[in-house]
RNA sequence: UCAGUCGGCUGGGCGGCCGCGGCGCAUAUCGCGUCGAGGAAAGUCCGGGCUCCACGGAGACACGGUGCCGGUUAACGGCCGGCGGGGGCGACCCCAGGGAAAGUGCCACAGAGAAGAGACCGCUUCGGCUCACGCCGCAGCAAGGGUGAAAAGGUGCGGUAAGAGCGCACCGCGCUUUCGGUAACGAAAGCGGCACGGCAAACCCCACCGGGAGCAAAGCCGAAUAGGAAUGGCAGCGGGAGAAAUCCCGCGAUCCGUCUUCGGAUUCGCUAUUCGGGUUGGCUGCUUGAGGCGGCGCGCAAGCGCCGUCCCAGAGGAAUGGCCGCCGCGCGGGAGCAAUCCCGCCUUACAGAACCCGGCUUACAGGCCGGCUGAUGCU
């Protein structure tokens, strides 16, 4: 699973679709190409402190990475917002919200 | 046993499946092995290493820091030992602890008086008035009261009209000498009738220390695009001369001299190659170090020396995670006379390496160990 690194790659997926998924929200862009679908986390300072804050990251990568093999598109960029929430949600409903979410955008992209 | 005080340690364990980062091996595409957060990784408050910049030496001035003595250390504002002061029955704890006879300044409020001070209440001889209690006056005084953070040595005895270092003893203080101690300092003796209030976290004086910036330091490699320089090739627009190469005039543009005028230079463009700078990016710096552990020796200790042994995170939008099982701990609830058993808890504090070390400071659920002190009980 390719990860987003670069403040650019950030910065356009922040203009596309986004959708609420319960403890975080996800920001999608269409790179228009045939490479596989990669993902970028943003957990912000107000978030929490450095533990919570890296607890986070590693519970939404460890979900993306469930789910992102039968729902990412290839050609597409996804970027995770964290909430707070997500450091105390059910690993299961981590997982269910960012399904729901995904298969909402790409429902109304067509 | 209770109360207290000081110091140290720990910060869940085992296993399964699926993953992540480094390194090694490899059939180099599947894989295998191995290692992978902390005591504070934190705050970034000191001290160093390292890198770059600046700098001839030395000194002076300014600014900042430190401030009892000795030791320790690469260094420190750290640490250890000691001294002095204060607190506690004690173990022990606390101290921004150089200089106030170098100078300047400040000491609010209260109070009569706040630094060569002062007399509000008060005490007393004498004189006057009054039968008397007492009142008034001149003078002497500062014991007692009162104000204050602080009132110009303290306590006691003598002394006196009342008093006062006025005299004496002890304590304190100052000076001198001797002794002990490396020293800070301590002890003793003698002398002095007491001078020298406090504040230096007010300025200041003295001693010592200090160049600046930081791994986003610094070095290397370097794409596209734009721009710079050099060289080669082709080459502006209009008109004229010529067979042509080419030359002349005008126009535009750029540059130069001083803005204009005027004068000079370029042919400014396109293209190719090369060079230099350089952003995104990549690599190095990057983890072997004042290193960890063990033993021996020296030292009261901080620490030092020798020997053996180990390699123990190196990420970079930043790896150490997700889901389970069993055990353990804690809390809550229930059953039971009890031992114990059952159920529940999003089961664990503070907190995530970012160049590396030495400290300091701050945060921290629960648990463990040891030294010492006081009280009580038993022998």
């Amino acid at each position: 699973m390719q990860r987003l690194k670069r403040r650019a790659d950030f910065l356009a997926a922040r203009d596309g679709k986004r959708a609420p998924a319960g403890a975080f929200f996800v920001q999608v862009r269409n790179r228009h190409d045939a490479a596989e679908p990669r993902i970028g986390l943003t957990v912000t300072k107000k978030t929490g402190n450095a533990v919570e804050r890296n607890r986070i990251r590693r519970r939404l990568r460890e979900a993306a990475k469930n789910v992102m093999s039968a729902a990412g598109k290839p050609g597409f960029d996804y970027v995770l917002v964290a909430r707070r929430e997500a450091l105390g949600a059910p690993f299961a409903a981590l997982v269910k919200d960012l399904e729901r979410a995904l298969k909402k955008v790409h429902d109304r992209s067509g």
